[in-house]
DNA sequence: GAAATATGTCAATATAGCTGACGTATAAGT
DNA sequence: ACTTATACGTCAGCTATATTGACATATTTC
């Protein structure tokens, strides 16, 4: 019997053009060319950190998770769910391991003892700054190479690229400059 | 025995204020911000894209194949490896499914009758476009909130985030306008 | 004291990737 | 013509990251 791909072969593809369908339209069509960009662009970015987190057999999960806690230390398991949107089984494991590996600490809450509070170990911020670090340099590569205004043009597209219903959260942990600046467009509206 | 993270938990949070890490140099430190807004920007993103895909059953995967099998209607299989840095074995799975539903087709190739050439059918570049189309609205609507030279300062950004190696196929099949423009760059230098 | 909340855990499942090994058809090199 | 290389398909087994559903425990709130 054919295999299942090889069932499906049609005749051999014609050689004609295949040009020809550019968008008649400039407003409406899709935009393919941010789509395949951000795709790409996105794809490199995070490439980078996963080179280093081989040496330490850590994921993705792992470097998101020691992320939010490097920059939101105190941060408890419920706040850590909504910035992941992820479900806590699958935190879980990924934070047990952060744990037992001692680059994260769990405090229970002071004011409410039901909560536990994430925090870096040293250790923990030592690999949570070296990954920052390393994705920093190309940002710090790419802006070398653009107008010294894209920096801000950057954060602006970014900040709006966000879901409106989880701007102000994101918003609240952006540097003073950058929120002045956007607060006084609120002002404005 | 105490639970894994139980063993762990320490003493309670004391209520230390935890601010003052504030980048002493604003050259060399890493740049939270936007490794933040990256990640938020691309979530929402793609999550766009992954609530239509569930009315067919398909996931992200199936989306990028079809996307560049649309966008590159001819392409052959390892070009499409190339392109979505995958192994063969990955891409087959979801391709078979795509192939099944009858969204691309596989044709021989006409110069070289090893190959396998993938086309979009009527009913995969429909729903290639519909996808296109909600990710594009998302963009519509950020330009509409930035200044009018954002949408080609957001192209040189997420092109130059590009790994240099993948960089010229990348800007292969970018619009004419945006390659005049790098061409020029490179001209200059 | 009852109910709600914050968290931890077990089990089963899905998706998307991987390595390694092997087979087949076709093209290219000698 | 024979050999080798290339393009692809497939089997088997594994890992990482996520899911749903059910249930347990400690603590806070009403």
């Amino acid at each position: 019997m054919k295999t299942s791909i090889e069932r499906k072969l049609l005749r051999p593809a014609s050689t004609q053009a295949l040009v020809g369908r550019e968008p008649p339209d400039r407003e409406s069509e899709p935009m393919f060319d941010l789509i395949e960009l951000f795709f790409f662009a996105y794809r490199d970015f995070v490439g980078d950190a996963d080179l280093l987190l081989e040496n330490y057999d850590f994921g993705r999960a792992h470097h998101r998770v020691l992320h939010f806690v490097y920059r939101r230390p105190g941060l408890a398991i419920a706040a850590l769910l909504d910035i992941l949107k992820i479900t806590k089984q699958s935190l879980n494991r990924v934070l047990k391991q952060l744990l037992d590996a001692g680059f994260v600490e769990a405090r229970v809450g002071a004011s409410d003892r039901r909560q536990r509070l994430l925090f870096p170990t040293p250790k923990g911020a030592r690999l949570a700054q070296e990954l920052a670090t390393l994705q920093s340099e190309r940002f710090r590569r790419v802006f070398g190479e653009l107008p010294p205004e894209a920096r801000e043009a950057t954060a602006d597209f970014l900040l709006a690229m966000v879901n409106v219903s989880d701007r102000e959260k994101v918003r609240a942990h952006l540097p003073p400059r950058r929120r002045r600046r956007q607060l006084a467009e609120d002002d404005a509206a």
